[in-house]
DNA sequence: ATATCAAGTGGGAAAAAGTGGGAAACGTGT
DNA sequence: ACACGTTTCCCACTTTTTCCCACTTGATAT
């Protein structure tokens, strides 16, 4: 399972270390996509097959998306891209990608269950203050954990 | 089951001993997250196979497309870390887990059942008497039913 | 009281992870 | 075909993390 944070360096040439302890898990080639929300979605190959057959799949409950489903899959389809990670681990992100997220200097790189996310770090922050002010309804679902 | 109090302390690199009395029940892996209220979390494998099951509970395979279900799931797997406990067990608590609840020099760890907390030592003992007077008057409270 | 043992703490050395940069390979346009 | 820019591959440096050893403290037993 991909849990955790990692904070890493995008380089000038656009490269980012994968954190080691995610690297098993994702494979050689991955895929990274637009996020939703101000972050890229990264999946393995195994995990994309699943994602775009149910974007694709008009019988799924993606039907409260209908009227948008095409350009939404423009969007994520379009917007992919098949990387490969290099011999020491890092992930060349296309700048295509970067231009939504303002992805400068530093980079969190966020395990998400069975997706890793790219956010700008500053932007990451802010977004887990947001959710810990949200915390106590979270913690509703929890408790009963 | 995990019961008792211990004051332990956490050092520069991070560093706390996990209690004689846990160790065996925890394991040689074990996952922290963050806690609800001024705390981490310490859990069994096998228990958190349950609490991420029952996170996941309500998500579709296409959890990522609903926004509230996205934070959440962020903010559950995204500060959660799988940490060893060294030959000498002590576990490392990554700093991205201290940001919250100020863990300097010494910890309070507590068994609650089946899971392990950790608390900042001061806010362990106001959290102790806090408790402590609700008890006085719900006793009252009882003793007058 | 002192020796012994278990638990906890601290720190140094070795290994691993992350970062940066140069050289080779590739492709494009002139 | 050649020059130029871009991408890819690889090497080397730096920092961080991990592993291991040894000291301290406190409890126990003789």
């Amino acid at each position: 399972m991909l849990i955790g944070e990692y904070i890493h360096t995008i380089d000038e040439k656009n490269r980012v270390s994968l954190p080691v302890k995610f690297r098993k898990e994702m494979g050689k080639k991955i895929i990274i996509t637009p996020g939703l929300g101000q972050c890229l979605f990264i999946f393995t190959l195994a995990e994309w097959a699943k994602v775009s057959k149910k974007l694709s799949d008009s019988d799924t409950d993606l039907s409260f998306l209908r009227a948008d489903q095409r350009s939404f899959n423009r969007y994520m389809f379009g917007r992919a891209a098949e990387v490969e990670v290099d011999s020491i681990g890092r992930m060349l992100i296309p700048e295509f990608l970067q231009e939504g997220i303002r992805l400068r200097d530093k980079a969190a790189i966020i395990g998400v269950k069975d997706r890793v996310e790219v956010w700008n770090e500053k932007a990451w922050s802010e977004q887990k203050e947001k959710v810990a002010r949200e915390a106590v309804g979270l913690a509703e679902k929890l408790g009963n954990a």
